[in-house]
DNA sequence: CAATAAGTGGACATCGTGTCCATTTGACGC
DNA sequence: GCGTCAAATGGACACGATGTCCACTTATTG
């Protein structure tokens, strides 16, 4: 498929794989399962496993990334107002609301795959970001650079999810109120 | 002094551990330095550590703790625009570079003590919380409690050293990026 | 100078990580 | 079918960090 062809064992360990590991952190919680469990739970020795993912954020990563991706390419080429073609404050808010829908339905995957640091390095990370900045700039936004980050920060897993269950919020109220930050940095009003 | 008094020897430990743990977070980087490295470099045993500092958090946290009140009690009884008097944009903004100076000087301290989920337990959270919440109520915003995380999560620490590090902003940038955002959510153009 | 409770330190058990390599297994040409 | 060979496997291993436990030491108090 890809020039070189995956052993059929190899498929099938990976779709194992990803089976076991998706169940796992659905059931316990990301942080909390190790290679070790997902290894076991998948029938594969620890080898096969670290062969193919250097650690538990590539394998929430892999998990993700179908996900991702059709948000990314609504966002390039969908209907507005997610897609091109509404005012800057309307896209950004409906990117919030997408990414709220994201976080809320793979929360396990998520706190999985981009807690703390490691978060800025996914590539996910960085095409939030440019399409952030893009819609600063198309708001004539000042020094958008410096602006993208503080606006990305809300979404980090943690944020939300301590909003959500330890702050009780619902999925509408945190979503609103990132519409309201969105209206407010680069609304009409400004 | 506070009603049961302290072993000479035990304050004389407290101090070490504290003064080698600071050394070694300004030295090392704070997540590089380990409770081992702590221990051997104040010249006491494990159990010591452990009696007082349950974990590495902990020890930022003493190390952090004195700069935090003091910032609190600017914020209580300070000078507008930080303390109590001025509009609740400008304090927001104040806030905010109040912290920024904080983190600049104490990076290395912060980010040991107030990564990933934990910062949200800590007892300076719910005070920056509380403070950046009350600014919520005073400008009549809709739902404070929904905004006041996303307003505090550009603070974070992995953000902020992302920005300053890996992005090459300045502190400055940063701030006045951060005062920009609080005149958005907050300012009188509403 | 006891008596005693607080404090000490390091050995130990545990757990998770990541590596390494002898063995197995699937793909492909014949 | 079958031999060949590289890809793939899996579990043993070494390592590093954590946190606990307890026999011993030391400061305090009367």
């Amino acid at each position: 498929m890809l020039g070189v062809m995956e052993r059929a064992d190899a498929a099938r360990n990976r779709a194992r794989i990803l089976e076991a590991a998706g169940r796992l952190f659905a059931a316990e919680g990301a942080p909390n399962v190790t290679m070790d469990d997902i290894a076991r739970a998948a029938g594969v020795g620890r080898g096969t496993l670290y062969r193919r993912y250097p650690d538990r954020a590539a394998i929430a990563l892999a998990l993700l990334d179908e996900h991702e991706r059709a948000l990314q390419e609504e966002l390039l080429r969908g209907d507005p107002p997610l897609g091109p073609g509404a005012p800057p404050a309307a896209r950004l808010a409906a990117f919030y609301a997408a990414m709220v829908r994201l976080l809320e339905d793979h929360a396990h995957l998520v706190l999985g795959a981009e807690t703390g640091r490691s978060r800025f390095t996914t590539g996910a990370y960085g095409f939030w970001r440019a399409h952030v900045r893009s819609l600063l700039v198309a708001a004539d936004a000042p020094d958008p650079d410096a602006l993208v980050e503080p606006l990305l920060a809300p979404l980090a897993p943690e944020v939300y999810g301590f909003q959500r269950h330890d702050r009780g919020l619902t999925a509408e109220q945190i979503a609103s109120a990132l519409a309201r930050l969105a209206d407010g940095v680069l609304g009409t009003s400004r």
